[in-house]
DNA sequence: CAAGTGACAATAA
DNA sequence: TTTATTGCCACTT
């Protein structure tokens, strides 16, 4: 859309992650058309010029895996969030990507 | 104003 | 198979 800056296109993408879904940051990069610029597109997020419209905690790695710091604000209240807004845990840090990779049928 | 840094992912060896 | 390196934009100081 009118963006024609590279984290505006990750903002708005990371924005239309339904509830109950989670992204990697490879993906957004990709959904945005630059698979090579997953690295900025966490950076996007750690900068969060935008807080509060961006659910940064839908956002993990390509593993399934949330970040290993408080880059959230704490892994447990990243997990905390995550499954409150449903999504499926297969331990303590990973997300079931299998379940709630979004979005649905990328392949 | 310029340089450095940064929540990752994909490819090569 | 795993480990290491590369890629590259915007934001921070």
């Amino acid at each position: 859309m009118g963006s024609d800056g590279f984290f505006e296109r990750v903002y708005d993408t990371v924005q239309q992650i339904p509830c109950g879904m989670v992204a990697t940051y490879g993906q957004i990069a990709r959904l945005v058309g630059e698979p090579r610029k997953a690295r900025y597109v966490g950076f996007a997020l750690h900068s969060n010029p935008r807080p509060g419209i961006i659910p940064c905690h839908r956002v993990v790695f390509a593993d399934g895996s949330t970040c290993t710091g408080f880059a959230f604000g704490g892994p447990e209240v990243q997990r905390a969030l995550l499954l409150d807004e449903g999504v499926i845990f297969r331990d303590n840090t990973h997300v079931d990507l299998t379940r709630c990779r979004w979005p649905a049928g990328i392949e």
